[in-house]
DNA sequence: TTCGAATATTACGTATACGAATTAAATTGT
DNA sequence: ACAATTTAATTCGTATACGTAATATTCGAA
């Protein structure tokens, strides 16, 4: 699996595969003129955008991330002025994250900067080549979450 | 591509199985008691255990990693008795890295370890979708690399 | 109703990686 | 020979994500 080199180990690919996008989402980003969303707001823009005020451990149940990395990404976010904490008048242990003005508005520029870094590193590659890395890549993630794995 | 849900855009899969996987990589060298190597030394190691005495920048170029993220690593690894700095007499800007005792004993264990646990969390996989994805993978590492995009 | 278990979030320390700027040494062009 | 350039490594600040422990509430059972 990791034998001869290391371009033919998945695990080296699949971590250069995601530092390369992040670091051209980061640039796709930057020319497209969004100076305030960095690569890791994506995923909670992104359901933010049809669900309003969630909050933040269910956020990060639906981007796979754990609460206490909620924590900080959410420190981020509102620090850039993409979202806001309300605290949650049901539940004083809870808050709800809502989208601001700027978060609202992020959304057209957001989804067209990625769709067009996205395109650009996907080209070339047949669909069913892609669906294939598609079906590959969860059940990964589902042998990941087995027991003994996690 | 980012379409639909989230579980159907590429670069969310890569993220979670690149996280996913090094997590599993983490448990399972615990699991098989070795207790000083982490995920991110296993691709130094790989290259140290053929070819002795690397400087840190061509360690790095191996691995994909720039030099700044070396010295980190470096020292993360030296802390934990597995490699050396040495100077170079050829050139006195230059280090020579190599392995302690204990970097040498460990390639037993290691290999072991992550080959066991990539088995696993590859499982059930086809050889032929298996190499799609590897040939796709390598697709977006070299459009990454294109003018432009880096 | 009150005490103990479950839950939501945060705090803290660590690992991982990058880019920009810095330092030191080698190399090159004149 | 010496100034200008290049190269090797490091430092520093930042982003990203985790696990464990702490904190604050809510909830359920006795």
């Amino acid at each position: 699996m990791i034998s001869r080199s290391l371009k033919d180990c998945p695990y080296y690919l699949v971590s250069r595969v995601y530092l390369g996008v992040t670091s051209a989402l980061k640039k796709g980003m930057a020319v497209s003129g969004v100076n305030n969303v960095k690569p890791a707001y994506i995923g909670a823009l992104f359901t933010l955008w049809r669900e309003k005020s969630l909050r933040p451990s269910e956020l990060g149940r639906r981007a796979g991330l754990e609460p206490s990395s909620m924590t900080g990404l959410l420190d981020r976010m509102e620090r850039d002025n993409l979202v806001k904490r309300t605290p949650d008048p049901q539940d004083r242990r809870a808050s709800r994250i809502e989208l601001t003005c700027d978060g609202i508005a992020a959304e057209g520029p957001v989804m067209e900067a990625v769709t067009h870094t996205l395109d650009a590193l996907f080209a070339g590659i047949p669909d069913t080549d892609l669906e294939t890395t598609k079906r590959v890549l969860r059940t990964v993630l589902t042998n990941c979450s087995k027991e003994g794995m996690k």
